[in-house]
DNA sequence: AGCACGCCGACT
DNA sequence: GTCGGCGTGCTC
């Protein structure tokens, strides 16, 4: 028998799998996650290791084997449970252990950074807000981008590497003397403590009884030391997040640490603020934005103890802390929690292992809690609490109008704009209030097709039209490619071409000609692309700047505009029809969440959903704000569509730049499915091609596989895996496997 | 990371 | 002629 163990050297050329021998007298002892002591090096030096794998053979020869010299007796350590959990993954999102430990251990990263300059800032959280707005007002450009890379900085006390921001050194210097910036230099910083007694003097905020009672309930089980999932279903604005702050105090008090999961779109600096102020310099961030070494430098924090609260996107649920008591995740039903890259995890589900191998606890949150969530607190496999009322006093629920676009297009009006949602413009602009419009397509028009021949442009690369944006340029949203806009139809070559349908870029400009008076705004991946356009775009809007803002998806997810009391949403069928069997559960969400967002603050808040499906019941319970009705009739589709969570949906997607070949590994992986599907019950759909077929010049299929027992699933899944490694087409298609 | 191998300057 | 500089490369 043989090991296959990593060595425990930070450094990079050593972080890779080594082979050991497992001598007989170890052979009971040695598991995946266990620590032990190997020979190691030309010397032979004796080190740590950890066992990822065990296996019957070797591709090496004997004599370049050595022998594992002991184990290493003592407490669990995290890399042993981070290991473990990938063990886990391996198996149940059928990946490589080398994938899944890449996933989950965090990358070694060479050796410290050398010495280097540091912008430190001296201001406490509430004076930095002030000393933003302060320089936003007087247009100190440098200076604002600077307090504002501060905002985003995951280091505690504020600071940024000089060079990152590409300030002038006179301008750096210029700050410093008006006492904006500190100037310092040392690897790391870290630790001061007046920060610290600033961000931690602000008690906690005053809870409402029901979240009391849930932190009471919570607290009491968690003290006596039962573990396991618990739901916290609360409307918008029902005040979760003073909850979590609440059940995180008291479990840092037990002297364990907490991961919170945040959707990476709702990571914003107002979100960490509360966290800093209530927990200090306890708090870690990571996000997308980091560099690797920044990245390092935050988990390290979190092993060594110093820091107790890791806040961050799905990754940080592998945060390897020691003595993990709590995960919570907010906003559990949102897609970002699903990762694309192989292994295909879900957070949820793996902060639910991890919880387990830790024994810690896991909060799931959410106002539109997902249907597999929801069904399992209705089981009792979760403990369910509620929130029903808004926590601000004062505060409601927004009223719901739905506009029949139908209605609209008999009566004439063939603009983007219903009449009922024209009217509650022009009222609330007259009232000085701010608007929300949401669309969920980016770009100006929809496609850009011929009136005569009734040909759309399509991607030369992809099977999917080009989109048309401002510029006269076409765009493919799935590859990127772009082209002029032709003057002529490419295929029949008529003058009459045209965009049809309508996105955030046209509306901006609709919107600017339908309301002159109102200053118009637009957020959508085009704005925001650019570093920081997503925060600048959501504080201007918030300072007044605009009366309209117009955007995509992402204005939608969790931002307080308290003077925000109309939400318009021009399309709500869009993401109806689409053919994805959680479209009307997506739907659903969106439209909840997007009404949230109105009236938030005192002000009654209205929202306006046009669509030419109203009586859909994802709209119709959404207008209703009727959680539990949508969660009825949506689970009653699953199951009788044999859809998650009432069963389990494994997919095969193949893709390849050869048709015939791409055909041929479609048949052969039907065959193994359905082999023994009599004995099975596997239901199998398709073979179909994918929703769009072609994207980059590579096709795509797809089959589907339902089945109650996931364990059959994952035979089934291991099976075509192997034999599709020994067909005659393997290497020229590619398998990937996704379950829901 | 640590240790060895390896090819060029000042020393008993 | 040899001791030692740290540049390059390997570790099951």
């Amino acid at each position: 028998m043989y090991a296959n163990i990593i060595v425990d050297i930070s450094h990079e050329s050593v972080d890779r799998i080594f082979q050991y021998r497992i001598p007989q007298r170890l052979e009971e002892k040695i598991h995946v996650g266990v620590q032990v002591r190997i020979p190691f090096g030309v010397g032979n030096r004796i080190r740590k290791g950890y066992v990822v794998e065990l296996s019957e053979e070797t591709s090496l020869a004997q004599e370049q084997i050595k022998e594992i010299q002991e184990i290493e007796e003592g407490a669990v350590t995290v890399e042993s449970q981070l290991i473990g959990l990938a063990r886990w993954m391996k198996e149940y999102y059928g990946s490589t252990m080398n994938q899944a430990l890449k996933t989950v251990l965090p990358v070694r990263q060479k050796v410290r950074q050398r010495q280097m300059r540091w912008l430190v800032c001296p201001l406490a959280p509430k004076e930095l807000d002030a000393a933003i707005e302060e320089a936003a007002r007087k247009k100190y450009r440098a200076r604002e981008r600077l307090l504002r890379a501060f905002c985003q900085s995951p280091r505690i006390p504020w600071a940024i590497a000089e060079g990152q921001l590409n300030l002038s050194a006179a301008a750096v210097r210029a700050m410093e003397e008006k006492g904006i910036v500190r100037l310092e230099t040392r690897q790391i910083v870290r630790g001061m403590d007046s920060l610290r007694e600033q961000a931690v003097s602000h008690s906690g905020p005053v809870l409402n009884g029901e979240q009391q009672a849930i932190v009471r309930d919570f607290t009491e089980r968690y003290d006596r030391g039962e573990r396991g999932t618990s739901l916290i279903y609360g409307i918008t604005g029902s005040g979760k997040t003073e909850v979590y702050m609440e059940i995180i105090a008291h479990v840092l008090q037990a002297c364990r640490q907490v991961i919170v999961l945040v959707p990476e779109i709702a990571l914003t600096y107002q979100t960490v603020l509360r966290f800093y102020r209530r927990f200090g310099d306890r708090v870690s961030v990571i996000n997308s934005r980091l560099s690797a070494g920044e990245r390092y430098d935050q988990l390290e924090r979190a092993r060594t103890g110093e820091a107790g609260v890791m806040i961050g996107p799905r990754s940080a649920v592998f945060t390897p802390f020691p003595r993990l008591g709590l995960i919570i995740m907010d906003e559990e039903h949102e897609g970002a929690y699903k990762s694309e890259l192989s292994p295909r995890y879900h957070a949820r589900e793996v902060a639910a292992e991890r919880a387990r191998l830790s024994g810690a606890s896991l909060i799931l949150g959410s106002a539109t809690p997902s249907l597999e969530s929801y069904s399992r607190a209705l089981s009792g496999d979760y403990h369910l609490y509620r929130l029903r009322n808004r926590a601000k006093p004062g505060s409601s629920v927004a009223r719901v109008t739905v506009a029949d676009l139908r209605e609209e297009l008999k009566a004439g009006n063939r603009s983007v704009f219903s009449r009922p949602l024209r009217e509650a413009m022009e009222e609330q602009l007259g009232l000085g209030h701010q608007i929300m419009l949401f669309l969920n397509r980016r770009g100006y028009s929809g496609f850009v097709s011929c009136r005569s021949c009734g040909k759309a442009v399509k991607c030369p690369h992809c099977d999917v039209a080009l989109t048309l944006h401002r510029g006269e340029r076409l765009v493919c949203h799935y590859c990127g490619y772009r082209a002029p806009a032709p003057v002529r139809c490419p295929s029949c070559g008529s003058p009459y071409i045209a965009g049809f349908g309508t996105g955030t870029q046209k509306i901006e400009e609709l919107a600017a000609k339908a309301f002159p008076q109102a200053r118009v705004l637009r957020m959508d991946l085009d704005t925001t692309s650019k570093k920081g356009g997503h925060q600048e775009i959501l504080s201007a809007f918030a300072r007044g700047e605009a009366d309209i803002l117009v955007g995509t998806q992402m204005i939608v997810k969790g931002h307080d505009f308290p003077n925000v009391t109309l939400v318009g949403i021009l399309a709500a069928d869009m993401s109806l029809n689409s053919s994805d069997f959680r479209c009307a559960e997506r739907t659903f969400q969106l439209l909840t969440q997007a009404a949230g967002r109105a009236g938030r603050d005192g002000a009654k808040g209205e929202v306006i959903i046009q669509t030419y499906n109203p009586d859909h019941y994802s709209i119709v319970c959404a207008a209703r704000q009727d959680y539990e009705a949508f969660y009825e009739q949506e689970t009653a589709f699953r199951s009788l569509m044999r859809y998650p969570p009432a069963s389990r949906l494994l997919s095969v997607m193949v893709s390849g730049a050869d048709e015939k070949v791409l055909a041929q590994a479609m048949t052969d992986i039907c065959r193994w499915a359905e082999e023994d599907s009599s004995a099975t019950g596997v239901e199998t759909i398709g073979p179909a091609d994918a929703q769009i077929y072609k994207v980059n010049d590579i096709y795509r299929k797809i089959l589907y596989m339902k089945q109650e027992n996931y364990d059959i699933l994952i035979k089934i899944r291991n099976r075509i895996e192997m034999r599709g490694g020994q067909a005659r087409w393997s290497g020229r298609v590619m398998m990937q496997f996704d379950l829901a």
